[in-house]
DNA sequence: TGAACATTTGGCCAATTGGCCAAATGCGTG
DNA sequence: CACGCATTTGGCCAATTGGCCAAATGTTCA
């Protein structure tokens, strides 16, 4: 007999909730390429939409999402628009993410080789 | 004048893709939750269904998703399974999504502050 | 103020996702 | 083998998302 388990609490999942919005923001290919840009300095969204080459109003969404989930700080400069990285926390993230797909991978090469 | 900048190249494109693939399956309340579960200890499917109160099917499914993206590894032992991360590296993943939210949360508060 | 540039917002559509139910599969025991 | 328990898989539907275009907003400078 297995022993039984206390469902969750609302604050749990209301932390989660909170913490998975940061993640999905940060979950896709073209978001994760401009967080990785602005880990090494702060870029203007004109030039993140010619790095990225998608339509500026786009660009500018992505932006909006990373920015709201409180991922990237803006500051206009004139008539230009920065974005950099809001705190340094997210660059943990970055690096275990990347870490994970590498170990990944060489896990899956071994199970290659063995199989 | 604005430097024109190189559009970014298919491998780091490849590369952002993984990474992404990994933070989205993280991006799940339900499927953070487990994470945070299994974090520390491992579990079998049965009783996360049991904590998340959710179809059973529906609780596979979240760890198939985890299991393919590298985040989890799972091992049967008689009729169960038993779920546990894949690799430390989804640590610092978690920590800094927590950390991310709190200090945003801080922010939002001075902010209000200030007015 | 008007032209030119930078950025955001609204609207629309195709594609993906998350949930449940039902059915299939895997494993241990009588 | 047949039954019971644990888990996975297939199918279906409602809701969300990501992309582009068009239009609105903000800023500089003549």
């Amino acid at each position: 007999m297995r022993a039984s388990s206390i469902p969750v609490d609302a604050k749990t999942l209301n932390r989660m909730a909170a913490q998975a919005r940061v993640l999905k923001a940060l979950a896709h290919p073209t978001r994760l390429f401009i967080v990785d840009q602005l880990s090494r300095h702060e870029i203007c969204v004109c030039e993140l939409t010619d790095l990225i080459g998608a339509d500026i109003s786009t660009v500018s969404k992505h932006l909006s999402v990373l920015r709201s989930a409180g991922v990237l700080t803006d500051e206009r400069r004139g008539a230009q628009v920065f974005y950099r990285l809001r705190t340094d926390a997210v660059r943990p993230v970055l690096a275990g993410a990347r870490e994970i797909v590498q170990s990944f991978a060489r896990e899956q090469v071994e199970l290659a080789k063995a199989g």
